[in-house]
DNA sequence: ATGAAAGCGCTAACAG
DNA sequence: CTGTTAGCGCTTTCAT
C-alpha cells in the first residue's frame, strides 16, 4: 500500500505538504504542487479512508433507514437520495428493515460506531418515538413519513391536502357515495389522508358510513386492495367511487370491479396515489396524486446536509407539492347509479 | 466520545483486555471480562470503526455497483445481498451508475481508498474490459450480467437453456412463425436470449427471418416494446408468437397487439422474460421465465465473502435455476392464423 | 491472564 | 511556503 509518506519522499517533501496539496488547504508553491502531483500519478497513490475518517472524525457516509427497497416508491427516493449525496461526495448506506423496529436500531447504531454521518429515514410509524434518543445526537432527517410529536427535520409532500384534492374532485364529479381503502399500517401519510377523505366528505355534508371505509394491508398489497375493493363493490348500496390511498390498491381495485362486472370508470371511479410506475401500463390509466419521489429523495440530503454542516437557519419542515393527475380511471358520475 | 482507554479505566484493566473481550480473541478471565461488560454498559461504549478499520485494514463494507435500483429486477437482487450481507455484519455501499462508466469506474475507486473491501458489479456490458484491472487487485464478482473474456467470479442463470426453454416451449405450441424482442444493449443475457433464439429456430428448421427481429432500448421500457410489437405485427405476414427478453418488453407487446385489435393469447401469443412484480397484475398474466432475483443476490455476496476470505476451492461460476412459468399469454396457434 | 507500547495512514497545530 | 510532530482509537506483539 502506498502512503503519503512514499508520495512525499517521492515528491522530496513533507507529509504536511502533500496532506495540503490533497486537501486543496493551505498555499502551496505552484512547483511544488506540481511535484506531488507528479509523484502521485506515479505511485497511483489514493488516500486511506479509514485513516482520514479517523483523523477527521466524519465519514462523508449517510445511512438510509428503508422499509423496503424492492418497493419502487422508495427506490425512486433511494435514487434521488443517492444522486444528490453522490454530487457532495457523500456515499450512502442502505439498509433495509422491513419496518423491523429492532433492525433499525441496530442500523441507526452504525452512527454511534462511526460508520456514517448522518441518516435519513423512510418510513417510520407514527408512534416510533425511540427515533427521538437518535435524533438528540445525530444529524435526521425523516423523508415522507415521520414522526409527529417528534421535532426531528424532514420532508413529505402534504398528505392531507392532497386527499382533499382528489376527494374535492370525486365529489365535483357529482358522487355522493364514495368508499375509501386505506391501509392497517400507521404511517402518517396514511392517517393524513384518511383525514383528509373524512373532512371533505363532511364539509360536503355528506355522510360517513364506516362500511365505505375499507383497508388494506400494511404493505398495500395489490391483493390486499383487490380483496378491499371487493368487499366494497359486494354491498347492495354499491359505493361509485374509491378513494385508494396507493396505486397498487387502486390496481387490485380495479381487478376486483372487472371481475365483478363493473366497468371502470362508468360503473366505478377509482382513484390512486403515488403515481408508481404502473399506473399507465394499463388502461384504465389512473387517476392519482403524485409524488415527486426523486426530489423527496434530493431534499431530504440537501437537508441532512444542512444538519450535518450545522447550519442553524434552515426550514426544517420542507413540503413538496404534489401534482393532482386525471386520467381514465374516473368519471362523473352516470345517471344510472 | 467514549473510547475503550475509558472503558479499561472504568474496569481497571489495560486498553488490551477491553480490546480482547471485544473481539472475544485470547484469553480473559471471567470476572475480568464481567467487570470489561459492565464498564462498556455504564459507559454505552460503541467501538469506533474508522479507527478498527484503520487497524485491520478492512471495512466490512462492499460496494454494489447498479445501473438503476428503481428497475424491481435490481431492486431484488439488492435486498438480496443486503440480508445476505447483513447476516456476516456487512453493510452494502450502493452506486447508481446509470450504465454510465465513468461513473462505475469512480464508484470502484471506493475500493482503492479502502472504503469497501468487495464489490459486486451488477450489470457490466460484455465489453467493459476495463473490469479487468479491478479484478486482478480486488474481491469482485459479477451478479447476473458478466464480461465473458473475464475470468470474474460470477452468478447468474443460464440465459441460453431459458430462452430454448421459452422457444421449445412455443415450438411445441405449433407457432413456425415466431419472432423475438430483443434489446440494443449489450449485456450478455441478451446475446445469449437471442442466440437461444435462433438455435432452437434452426434445430427445428425454422428459417431465421430479419424482419422478425426487433429491439427494445436499453432499458427494456414499456414503450420501446410496444413499439417494437407493432412493427413486428403490423407486418403482412404477421408472427403468431413473439419471445419477448423482457417481462415490461412483454407488456409493451401485449398492449400494442390489443391496440391493434389482435387477442392476446388467441392471436398472437406473448412470452416474458424475468417474471418482475407487474407479470400477475394485469390479464393476460404472462409467460415467463423467472428469474431467482433475491437468491442471485444472496449467492453473489456469498461468494463475494468466500473471495474476500481467499477461500480457494470455491466455484467460481455460479449457476442458478430458473423457473419457467406457463400462464396466460401463451396458447397454441389457432387454426386460423 | 494481563499490560506496555508500537503503529495503522492521515491531518493539523506549531514552528521556522 | 514548508517541515516536524502529536495524536485520532484501535489491535496486536511481546513481555511478564
Amino acid at each position: 500500500m502506498v502512503k503519503i509518506a512514499d508520495v512525499a519522499k517521492e515528491a522530496n517533501v513533507s507529509v504536511a505538504t502533500v496532506s495540503r496539496v490533497l486537501n486543496k488547504k493551505g498555499s502551496v508553491k505552484p512547483e511544488t504542487c506540481e511535484r506531488v502531483y507528479k509523484a502521485i500519478e506515479k505511485l497511483s497513490f489514493e488516500p486511506n479512508m479509514s485513516a482520514r475518517n479517523l483523523r477527521r472524525n466524519e465519514t462523508r457516509v449517510i445511512l438510509i433507514i428503508a422499509p423496503n427497497i424492492t418497493n419502487p416508491y422508495y427506490a425512486h427516493i433511494l435514487a434521488g437520495i443517492g444522486d444528490e449525496a453522490a454530487k457532495l461526495g457523500y456515499s450512502a448506506l442502505i439498509y433495509n428493515t422491513a419496518g423491523n423496529e429492532e433492525r433499525e436500531r441496530s442500523s441507526m447504531d452504525m452512527l454511534k460506531r462511526k460508520r456514517a454521518d448522518g441518516a435519513i429515514l423512510l418510513a417510520c410509524n407514527t408512534d416510533s418515538l425511540w427515533v427521538a434518543e437518535y435524533a438528540e445526537k445525530y444529524p435526521l432527517v425523516h423523508c415522507s413519513e415521520y414522526v409527529e410529536k417528534l421535532d426531528v427535520p424532514r420532508v413529505s409532500i402534504d398528505n392531507y391536502k392532497a386527499a382533499v384534492d382528489v376527494m374535492e374532485y370525486i365529489i365535483g364529479l357529482g358522487h355522493k357515495k364514495i368508499a375509501t381503502i386505506s391501509s392497517c399500517n400507521s404511517y402518517i401519510s396514511t392517517v393524513l389522508r384518511l383525514q383528509g377523505y373524512k373532512d371533505t366528505l363532511k364539509k360536503h355534508s355528506l355522510a360517513m358510513k364506516k362500511r365505505y371505509i375499507a383497508f388494506a394491508d400494511a404493505e398495500y398489497s395489490f391483493k390486499s386492495g383487490k380483496t378491499a375493493a371487493f368487499d366494497l363493490l359486494k354491498q347492495k348500496d354499491r359505493p361509485t367511487a374509491i378513494f385508494c390511498i396507493s396505486d397498487t390498491i387502486a390496481l387490485g381495485a380495479i381487478t376486483a370491479a372487472k371481475e365483478m362486472g363493473l366497468r371502470v370508470p362508468e360503473d366505478v371511479t377509482i382513484t390512486g396515489f403515488d403515481d408508481v410506475d404502473y399506473t399507465t401500463m394499463f388502461h384504465p390509466y389512473i387517476t392519482t396524486i403524485a409524488q415527486p419521489c426523486y426530489e423527496l429523495g434530493r431534499e431530504s440530503f440537501k437537508l441532512l446536509h444542512a444538519c450535518m454542516s450545522n447550519k442553524k437557519e434552515i426550514d426544517k419542515k420542507v413540503i413538496l407539492p404534489h401534482k393532482f393527475i386525471i386520467r381514465e380511471s374516473s368519471a362523473p358520475i352516470s345517471t344510472c347509479n
